[in-house]
DNA sequence: ACTATATATCGTAATATTGCGATGTATAAT
DNA sequence: ATTATACATCGCAATATTACGATATATAGT
């Protein structure tokens, strides 16, 4: 075993799953704050704001891209980073969604 | 290597990290969406209702509760769990604040 | 006390993640 | 053409995750 049974689950539970895995780290957590705060897109200056190795760093932008929710566009020698507003949106509706499915009430545990 | 390196990130994004993990799972998702559908408290239900083994189920749900997101109390033989109302406000405040910081302009990549 | 039921935990195998140094690749400048 | 700059990718070591069978624990009913 060691990998995840995706075959029993549906295309939007996978799919939010690796949306939020993309998510699930600091460093990522922290890039796309930075990503957001300089509006316009940054690529190495990752390296010098966060404390980490540029090979990581540039592994972190990977995931970032492959779940879709950063877009890179060459420009020159650097790489430009910048939210995909599409993936965003999206991923923001699924989020509201899902929390707004819970509501409280007294019979519970 | 092969540890998170928390210490040089702040706590609100290792915390928000250690949230979006619990929740970055098909699984763990599918778990939180039957525990809010039936809205009182389930546990073995799950077992069925997926189709995973009862200790994967087990595992699944401790995660959840480590991370603060349900909570379970024992109820005769079998245990009830339910959404921790307080955490769940919590982590949705904090993902809205975190989407609502980016706005779209055109000057981008 | 004994048995059934429900859940948790242990131990293990397969695989994934994290981080980094070293190296490759591609554009810009001289 | 050569060199500098900026990223990406490879390869590796340490650790974490996923899933499950087997076993432990704890309550309820007889």
């Amino acid at each position: 075993m060691g990998l995840t049974k995706t075959e029993i689950f549906t295309e939007e539970q996978n799919r939010l799953a690796v949306m939020l895995k993309a998510m699930a780290h600091p460093a990522r957590i922290a890039i796309l704050q930075q990503i957001i705060k300089a509006n316009a897109c940054i690529c190495g200056d990752l390296v010098e704001e966060l404390g980490l190795a540029q090979a990581t760093i540039s592994q972190h932008l990977k995931e970032l891209k492959n779940a879709g929710i950063i877009q890179g566009t060459i420009e020159g020698v650097s790489v430009c980073y910048c939210i995909n507003p599409t993936v965003w949106n999206e991923l923001q509706q699924q989020l509201s969604a899902f929390f707004s499915t819970y509501e409280l009430k007294t019979n519970c545990c």
